[in-house]
DNA sequence: ACTGTATATGAGCATATGTTCATATACAGT
DNA sequence: ACTGTATATGAACATATGCTCATATACAGT
């Protein structure tokens, strides 16, 4: 048996890249991160854009939000949002290139 | 209220990157992907290394096969697996650096 | 033909995920 | 203080996901 030299990936960095790729695995969330690559956007801005209840936006926000995806500031009764990982909407963007061009 | 100039993403493609982002989001997928990357491996050479039972493993390459993201030679009994995009395997190690360094 | 080895695959099950609905919170305008 | 608007959040539910177990398939060696 030929033994070769290898690199393993501890399960922390595992389960770390698989976070990130969850993140972007669900539909929704990757109409919401592309939007908010473009511009800052309240939660009701993006229902009425992408179609969706303002409970379902909520609750993605929330989920990016924990994984420090997106941040936002308070203007009155509104909340703005806007990315907040710079490498994360490269990669977005990369294969939305990827998988339009083929 | 404002008007801007906006980009949408078509069903298909916001589909599309949801699947290759799905079949990135998973561990399991992760480590074999992250194996084949390095070298080409037979199915039980994959289980021993990964610790994982030869069925899970099968059934997660047919999942990568059907995506399209690995490909396979048969050699008498074995089945030898290699990655069949490129691009995904740039990405996977990309988010891998990312989620190293920080 | 028979046996062993390697892999694939279907069924079943437990858990994860994403949505809706109802409700809570917090601020603005009056 | 009261009302309206914007957002957050918990519960419930339906669907998706990934695993195990059992079994099928296919080839190799005898």
């Amino acid at each position: 048996m030929e033994q070769r030299e290898h690199s393993f990936l501890t399960t922390e960095t595992v389960d770390e890249v698989s976070r990130v790729f969850k993140a972007l695995a669900d539909p929704t969330r990757i109409k919401i991160l592309y939007l908010l690559s473009q511009e800052e956007c309240s939660v009701n801005h993006i229902a009425e854009v992408l179609e969706l209840t303002q409970s379902a936006v909520s609750h993605q926000l929330s989920f990016l939000r924990n994984l420090k995806l997106v941040k936002y500031r308070r203007d009155g009764n509104s909340f703005f949002y806007t990315y907040d990982d710079e490498h994360v909407i490269t990669i977005l963007n990369q294969v939305i290139s990827h998988v339009s061009c083929k």
